[in-house]
Formats: C-alpha cells, sequence, structure tokens
DNA sequence: TATAGTTCTTAAGGTTTTCTTAAGCTTTCT
DNA sequence: AGAAAGCTTAAGAAAACCTTAAGAACTATA
C-alpha cells in the first residue's frame, strides 16, 4: 500500500513518514502541492494523505485537481484548521476523511486502515482465501491451522497478491508496492521472494501468468 | 437516499430525524439494536447512523453484527465516548466513519454526503495470562505465586504489552507510552528494557516480531 | 549534603534473520 | 533449436535485534 504524504511542516513530515513505514506503508514524501500532482501524475499513489495548509497553494484547490482527474482516489485530509465550516469545505471539495492537528497517530493509522479497506483491497489485519490465511499484524501465514512465520518483503509480496486477487500483478506493480523512491532495486527480487513464498504455500497458489505477472484466484485455485 | 438511525434518546431522535428530513433523507427511526438489525434485514437502508450507546447491545456489536451480514453498508458512528482508543476500537470494528458528541449537525450531514457520495462509485487492576500476573495498581508481577519487583520502565513495557495482548507493539509505540513529551530518547532503550524483561520471564512470553514490534499472545503461548 | 544503592540510558560488539544479487537451470513459445 | 521468460539456489551484504557493561541520573537514608 503506497502512501502519497503531502505535508510541508519536515519535522511533522519526517514523524509521520516514520510511523507509516512502520506501519508497513510505503511513503513518498512531497512538500508542496505541485509536487504532489506530479508524483500523482505518475500513478502510483494508493492513498494520499494532504496537509491543507501548503506554502504554494492552498491545499483545498490541490484536492480539487486531484478529484478533477481522479473521482476515487481516497484523500486523507490532514489539518490544523478546527472549525466546523472548514471542514464542510473539505469534506465537500472531495475528502474522504478529515483529521484536525493535533491528533494522534494511532487514530491516523485507524482510519488509513478504513480507507484501505474501502480500496476493495480488504485490508484488515487478517486475510483470508480458503485454507490460506494471512495475519498482516503478526506476520504470520496459517495453512490448515498450521502456522508459520512470514519476513517482511515476503509478507507484502503475499498481502499484494491476496488484496488483489484475481487480478494479475506485474513484477512492476509489485515492485512498486515494495519499494519507496529512490530504493529501487535492480534484479530478480520479486521472483526470488515468490519462489521462497511458494515453498511455504499451496502447490499452484500464486500462478505465473507468462509475460504478465503474478495472480491468485479469488478461490484459491 | 435512505437513511436508518440508531438512537435511543427520544428527543435527540426526533431532532435528528426532522434536520435528515429537511436534509432530503428518507429516515428510518429504530431506538434498539435489535430493532435496527430487523429493518436492515429488509434492504433498504443505504446508511446507517448508529448511536453507541443504546439500552439492550453495545452499540459495537451491532455494528458487528452489520458487518458480518454486509461489508460494505456505511456506517457513522455516534456517541459521547470520545476517547481515542474508542474512536479506533469503533474504526476498526467496521464503522466508516466517527462523530463524537456533541456535534453539529452540519457536521453530521457533511460527513453524510461524503458516505453517500462513496456510495455511487483492559482496565481491570490486575491482568493474568497463564502463570503471570501483574498487577497495575501495586506494581507488581507475580509468576507462579512468587512475587517479583519490577523497575518502573520495565513495568511499564511489561504492562502495555499484557494490556495489549494479542497485538503488536512496535517499539515506536511502546516509546511513546514509555515517555512523554519532551523527554524522547533515542538508543535502544526499549530493547534493553526488553531483554532484562525477558530474564525474569518464561520462556518466549514475550515475542518479537521481525520488522513489526513486540507481542505477547493472549493465551501466554 | 553526602553516600550508597538502584535504575536508566547509551553505545559497542555479537548474533541472527532477512534481503539482494547473480549465476545456472528449466520451461514455454516460435 | 533458439530465445525469452521464469525458477531456484547459494552466498555475501545489510538490517534488525540481543546482550553486556559502563557511567549518568535518580532515590533513599543517614
Amino acid at each position: 500500500m503506497r502512501i502519497l504524504l503531502v505535508e510541508d511542516d519536515r519535522p511533522l513530515s519526517d514523524a509521520l513518514a516514520l510511523s507509516l513505514k512502520n506501519a508497513n506503508y510505503a511513503v513518498d514524501c512531497v512538500y508542496t502541492g505541485a509536487d504532489a500532482m506530479t508524483t500523482l501524475s505518475i500513478g502510483q499513489t494508493d492513498i494520499v494523505v494532504l496537509d491543507l495548509g501548503l506554502p504554494d497553494t492552498d491545499g483545498l484547490n490541490v484536492l480539487k485537481s486531484i478529484r478533477k482527474k481522479n473521482a476515487t482516489l481516497p484523500v486523507l485530509i490532514l489539518t490544523a484548521r478546527d472549525k466546523v465550516s472548514d471542514k464542510i469545505s473539505g469534506l465537500d471539495a472531495g475528502a474522504d476523511d478529515y483529521l484536525p492537528k493535533p491528533f494522534e497517530i494511532d487514530e491516523l493509522l485507524a482510519r488509513l486502515r478504513v480507507l484501505e479497506r474501502r480500496l476493495g483491497t480488504a485490508s484488515q489485519t487478517i486475510i483470508t482465501i480458503k485454507n490460506v490465511s494471512l495475519d498482516t499484524a503478526h506476520h504470520t501465514l496459517t495453512i490448515d491451522n498450521k502456522t508459520i512465520h512470514l519476513p517482511r518483503r515476503e509478507l507484502m509480496v503475499l498481502k499484494a497478491l491476496i488484496e488483489n486477487a484475481g487480478r494479475v500483478l506485474s513484477k512492476n506493480q509489485l515492485e512498486n508496492k515494495l519499494y519507496e523512491w529512490g530504493e529501487e532495486v535492480a534484479s530478480n527480487t520479486i521472483e526470488v521472494h515468490v519462489s521462497h513464498l511458494r515453498k511455504k504455500m499451496p502447490d499452484n497458489f500464486i500462478k505465473t501468468i507468462r509475460g504478465v505477472g503474478y495472480c491468485i484466484s479469488k478461490s484459491g485455485e
């Protein structure tokens, strides 16, 4: 799950980014509305966390631009303004949620989970397909009542595939879910992780679609 | 657009219903969780506005029942509880939004609009786990009927973990529970405390989940 | 206020796990 | 058969975590 964090206050941005990373999100930080739009045009963002008090433009304008191009991308607004009227205009401009500062990071995380869940990419902590269930909080995979531990990256790959069950994800898309900017990887890492995963999972659970990518079918078969 | 309003306080319910009707919603009013479920089974409801303080059951249970039957029906929670933890448990139980009382009707309406738009597209003093029990009031730890003294910080770590048994707490979260503002710590303190704690506790009582944090399972194993 | 006894934080070094890379092998398609 | 794509494996590098010990910072007591 990849989050675009638009927050001009560096210390706050850094702290948030850290917490988000700890919660296993990939985070791209930008500090201006213009940069936000540029990043969004690349199309890798799953959720936007947007501070309204930006230096270059009013955050609300950024929000409106986002909405013009993408009607469904989840946007969570973050702001010091706490008048009810601000809230209302934010929500009406197309935000999916609104969190007034100061807030507790745990609440932000909870609200993000709501947005994530809504993405269809059901991201409760436990995701189940057939006899396989993945506990993303405890990093464990349970198959037929046997529980094993999964390392971070393998978990991320499996999670992405399960969340998108029925759809094919290319290696590139998977890489984008695993790695942030400037952290790109230049080898067959994904293949390796998939290989490791397969050893731990039922046969043929992760299918390869040659020339396209990987896929887990919704029914598990 | 048809709203199910679940609110047991008659005057409030009447007032809300009126405002909602003025805002062009169809409103079904019920005053108990049981009635709510009955109404929902008819399947005409678009959005649920749910008060958590109901006479017959805890609103959270109603919410969970709703979620079992319908994963996507938008639910907005309304409640007097305003602790962040309440919010989080509400959101995690499947609510789409959360509005603490008292609120302004206009904000409720704005939040309803968001949901609408989307439609288009431990508190006990003594906690015991297995042979370990922690008396949070007296700051003592008892293992197999032997009482052990714990230094303050170790106790805080253990308490946090035990109170959240079954959940994984990151080092960061633990730090947040231990240190106040301006008291932040810049080293591996948590690791050290955990290390010390482990010497005093049953083997494998505190598990580490690499890349995530620490966890004590509810059963102790 | 001095002193002794705890307790806390840091930091360094050691251990274990996890990640990436790269090379060679296998499958699939033309 | 040959080429391209994918799979597997192993090894070194990197990251995360654990342990220990030393000194700083408390606390209690005289």
